[in-house]
DNA sequence: ATAGTAAACCAAAACGTTTTGGATGTCAAG
DNA sequence: CTTGACATCCAAAACGTTTTGGTTTACTAT
């Protein structure tokens, strides 16, 4: 490996001129300066990162915590994310460190670690839950952060989140306005604060049409495929089957509406399906799925740069973003069916 | 924030017995080893992990850089790879720096940052290209990695991947067991190397059974649900339509099936569809889809696993796992109708 | 008494960079 | 000839650890 000293030598000029002259400083003359830079390309210097970090005292890394609930997690909306936070990350020309757990104890250990440890310089926190140790430990520790997701534990630290109530609420005003009377939904994790976002939203929307869910056919999914195509089954099965189902996001849409077909049922007609973020392939899916567009990519991007703006304002003002969702009328949804 | 100096000068003893005492030596009296642990604990000192990395010369840290072919890119596919990955990666102490670059020119001068920058001590290579600039860089600098697939340039240096040829032939056998004739396919770009095997495989597989493609009917998608749906348009809307469509992967099969069904037509009676991949959502698809079940997951985490081991070795030994796929048949796929 | 051994401890070097606080030399102005 | 300004350069400190190569002390065996 080559490194500053070597350079030095080779131009006989101390490992500070060399230093300097990299990295742009007035004092260096223009020869020096040439000298120095044809020589580092030369030799194929890179500075070692670690040793720059360490005097520096800033990593120029954000921290990213996924938490995996079951191992194998399989989730477009993810990809998408982080696809949006990356490429900002990295025209901002900041890293980032990227790990999974489990929500719990190692997690929590793992954010402390990292925090203390001057490995990242702020943290981005996604999917914030109700009484949030994350954005506990965060807070107290004044570690910066941007949460995507508002949080019930510190109102005020900054976040980017949709606006899931009027999402919902754009939901239900649809639903109603079809005619649906009988209504079910498929819900989140309560742990999630987006959860109670969309399920006050609905209930609050259908409310104005003077609806309302029977505690019954609210059913807690987890988010997965699997879990619209099973509470989708067991909804479809009962004696009075609801007109519409409102998924909390598009996968479960998706196997709610398997769970429709397969019992011969034409989604869009016989029943109607909803669902919440509008992934892409919402789009391409038989038929395209009505839901509510959260703009996944623009989020992440929008998360990491606020961010990086506070990390790089000495006195970072909290910001709070609420990004209006818009509904996409496809063809999972018509009117109610009589009966 | 605490350091080890702090520490040493409460409990009266030199930074080296402190940092001994820490890190199990045994050379360090009970008693001490006992006290400056507890006074560890209770001024709450953290280690500063950019110094350690500095001195031990290992960054325990694993890069990831993911090819963000467009840029909002939404993949159930990468998130479960990440998720292998990054639980493998969790469970063996290492963190994972992840980065999104387009393939080019950036991508390219990111890599060469991270390895000579001793940022990473290894990389994970995905989606491997024909003539992989980042194999043939990485290989050049001696620098520790494993790719997640097979790579021309360079055949020795260490791989997991699976059976793509063996996979597609599965398929290929099972849509001609089932009397398909005239079969066309969707297969995704060809500067990756997978391409090529799966193409073979199934023109391979197609021969055994005295059938053939013709170039007509092999379309090049991009792995997108979107393009599934616009090729499988394009090909449903032939005058002689196929009976059979072979798509790259899940989501692209996906596509196709909703252009069939727009068209009216019963995926697995009128039109058989199959995958690649196996991705959890093609069981709760409509109609399920048949695919080539590959363990994603299980991929991340073995590549991963082999990394770290090279890493750990002195003289790591190169290589080379083929995991062989299996034929999931499910709905999507049935008997060639006459015509 | 003396040599040898083991236990407990520590000063200083090392990792590779950036930054601080000058030092040196040249030149123009007084 | 002196002073000040300026351009160019650099030794040493600093970042916070770990490791090297010891030293000191107490005890045991001769």
């Amino acid at each position: 490996m080559v490194r500053i000293v070597d350079i030095a030598k080779r131009v006989n000029r101390s490992i500070t001129t060399v230093s300097r002259a990299l990295n742009g400083y007035e004092d260096v003359s223009p020869e020096t300066r040439q000298l120095i830079i044809d020589t580092a390309e030369e030799m194929g210097y890179t500075p070692n990162s670690i040793a720059q970090l360490l005097q520096r005292k800033q990593t120029m890394t954000i921290g990213l915590v996924l938490p995996t609930f079951s191992p194998r997690f399989s989730d477009p909306y993810f990809s998408e994310l982080l696809a949006g936070i990356g490429n900002k990350a990295a025209e901002l020309g900041y890293d980032l460190l990227v790990s999974t757990r489990p929500p719990g104890e190692e997690e929590m250990d793992y954010y402390k670690k990292l925090s203390a440890g001057g490995r990242v310089d702020g943290f981005i926190v996604i999917r914030t839950r109700t009484n949030d140790a994350r954005i506990r430990l965060l807070v107290d520790r004044k570690f910066p952060f941007v949460a995507f997701g508002r949080s019930a534990y510190d109102p005020e630290s900054s976040f980017v989140d949709e606006d899931g109530h009027l999402g919902m609420q754009l939901i239900a005003e649809h639903l109603s306005s079809l005619g649906h009377k009988r209504i079910a939904c498929i819900t989140s994790n309560r742990d999630f604060t987006f959860t109670h976002h969309r399920l006050n939203g609905l209930l609050d929307g259908l409310a104005k049409a003077g609806l309302e869910i029977e505690p019954g056919s609210i059913l807690e999914g987890d988010l997965t495929q699997k879990s619209g195509y099973e509470l989708g089954s067991e909804l479809l099965e009962r004696k009075q089957r609801p007109t519409a189902i409102a998924a909390f996001n598009d996968l479960m849409a998706f196997g709610v509406m398997s769970a429709a077909q397969e019992r011969g049922l034409s989604v869009g007609k016989d029943i109607s399906v909803t669902g919440f973020d509008g992934i892409p392939m919402g789009e391409y899916s038989h038929p395209p799925l009505t839901t509510v567009s959260q703009p996944i990519y623009k989020i992440g991007a929008m998360t990491c740069e606020m961010l990086v703006k506070a990390l790089q304002s000495d006195s970072p003002a909290k910001e709070h973003i609420l990004l209006q969702p818009s509904l996409i009328v496809r063809q999972s949804t018509g009117a109610a069916s009589p009966g």
